[in-house]
RNA sequence: UCCUCCUUAGCUCAGUUGGUUAGAGCAUCUGACUGUUAAUCAGAGGGUCGCUAGUUCAAGUCUAGCAGGGGGAGCCA
């Protein structure tokens, strides 16, 4: 028999109509079950190509015993038969096993993953083989199509794609702390004179880093090419220990010549609304899912936000709203006071009930590079609220003006030498420039109604944890 | 890093005021069943009760320390 060339189990569930009926086809994959009795055998194959199985039907007096004793869950095989109409409810199609070939046994005695569900914290500990599971099929296929779309929206813009150094030499922007890179024997660093660490003799002759940030890079770009982003992992060496952070995390950052804060604003909220309109056209199948299994209101919380414009105010229209919430707060709320999280969450969940840009924080409680108000207090910083996950986006104007950027490195003592680059920006054709920070697990959070960040990423990187 | 809860079979969990031989469902194995839908039915095997020390005639159960994990907080994306 000559086998037909392989087809993508999607491929048979989403295009085959009628007309294929009746054709031979191959599929490979790995069985999710096994039913059935002593004359016939129901095998559910998945090759992660789409979140649902094809049934495999297997008459069993026409197979070898020993093989279909051995296709259990988890095995891999690859299956020629023909296309038919399923008789079942669960599927319009399965196909009439003709040849089933055992391509990678699985023992059922010790493969950890069952028919039935597993929690989420087991599959962290089996993370080699999470993807395997229908959740992580999902989640994984999400991720990709965010990712695309990323891609899609900014080149659709005419927007140009950044590659950021990993490797950095500089830690201007204080995100955080940060891991060092070093080809230095750590046992045994050359020394100076004084008995400090030699940077000197290191790899590139200086203390390195790796990323927290493609910010400023992204800045220099703009600056001579309009419209940029970065897409790239950045790292942080915080200790932090919650649902919503990691170690290694991706993260999207465009930034724009001639756009102000306004400008800045729109494209977050547009950008927003493209990728969720994006995962609703892509990818229902994986979201009803999710929505069945995790999360009810998954479908609804993302169309709702495609509904209905951001709510945009201010820093201190939002202190005054809370203080006259009535709200009774763990932290204080007053002017001047950084928002915490149960006061952003009572913005966006009860007061407004949709996302919320917040703008014009006080500059004491922001970064340098922000563009400083008129009123010498606040400066032009937006944070885009969303529920249940807080901020998703952070951003600002930038201070394109070279004195005023000047003055305010040097009240905060971030060392000249080391940003001397990034002043020469605003000495040479400097112009108004904005631009945000969107932390993509975040986003993959959202999307799928996920609510540990460690699900959302294939390898989560945390404190006390690089397993896999 | 702080607060808090949890850790018992491969997985998810019960386990009473400390008291015989630690249970269930699912999974696995054996068998039954002529089209199943996370199939169903019957039976069997499976345990260092996270680790260490202590209290007690007696500890899965009480105490302390350590380790791992969840949730909340801080830092932030």
């Amino acid at each position: 028999m000559e086998k037909p060339k392989r087809t993508v189990i999607r491929k048979l569930l989403k295009e085959s109509g009628r007309e294929q009926f009746g054709q031979l086809v191959h599929v490979k994959g790995w069985v999710r079950t096994k039913r059935g009795n002593k004359n016939i055998a129901f095998i559910a194959v998945n090759d992660g190509t789409i979140i649902h199985n094809i049934q495999v039907v297997a008459e069993v007096r026409n197979f070898d015993e020993n093989l279909l004793k051995q296709i259990n869950t988890g095995a891999c095989i690859a299956v020629t038969g023909t296309l038919v109409e399923s008789p079942g409810q669960e599927q319009p199609v399965e196909i009439q096993a003709v040849e089933i070939e055992m391509l990678g046994f699985a023992d059922p005695e010790t493969f950890p993953l069952q028919k039935k569900g597993h929690s989420l914290e087991f599959l962290r500990e089996i993370a080699h083989l999470r993807p395997r599971t229908n959740t992580f099929g999902a989640i994984l296929r999400i991720r990709h199509a965010m990712a695309f779309a990323i891609h899609k929206f900014f080149n659709d813009i005419g927007f140009y794609y950044i590659h950021s150094p990993i490797i950095t030499g500089s830690d201007a922007e204080g995100a955080g702390a940060m891991f060092h890179v070093t080809a230095m024997d750590i046992d045994n660093p050359p020394r100076t004179t004084e008995g400090k660490v030699d940077y000197t003799q290191d790899f590139f002759g200086k203390e390195t880093n790796l990323t927290v940030s493609g910010q400023l890079e992204a800045e220099l770009a703009a600056l001579a090419l309009s419209g940029v982003y970065t897409f790239g992992p950045t790292f942080r060496a915080e200790n932090s220990n919650t649902p919503r952070h990691l170690a290694e995390f991706w993260m999207i950052e465009p930034e724009m010549a001639f756009y102000d804060i306004r400008d800045n604003m729109d494209l977050a909220e547009e950008f927003l609304k493209y990728l969720i309109r994006y995962a609703l056209d892509h990818c229902m199948d994986d979201l009803e899912f999710l929505n069945k299994m995790y999360d009810n209101e998954l479908i609804d919380r993302l169309k709702q936000i495609l509904d209905n414009p951001f709510e945009r105010l201010s820093y201190t229209k939002a202190i005054e709203i809370l203080m006259a919430s009535g709200q009774d707060f763990e932290f204080p709320v007053d002017w001047g006071l950084d928002l915490q999280s149960e006061h952003e969450r009572y913005l966006v969940e009860k007061h407004f009930g949709k996302p919320v840009i917040l703008t014009d924080y006080p500059k004491e409680i922001k970064a340098f590079y922000m563009k400083q108000n008129e009123d010498g207090k606040t400066v032009r910083a937006m944070d885009v609220l969303f529920p249940k996950i807080g901020e998703i986006i952070g951003g600002s104007q930038r201070e394109e003006v070279y004195d005023r950027l000047l003055q305010r490195i040097h009240e905060l003592g971030i060392p000249e030498k080391d940003v001397w680059w990034y002043l020469e920006t605003r000495k040479y054709g400097t112009t108004v420039h904005s631009g945000f920070g969107l932390g993509f697990e975040r986003l993959v959070l959202f999307v799928t109604g996920m609510s540990n960040i460690r699900d959302v990423i294939p390898f989560p990187r945390t404190p006390q944890n690089a397993e896999f």
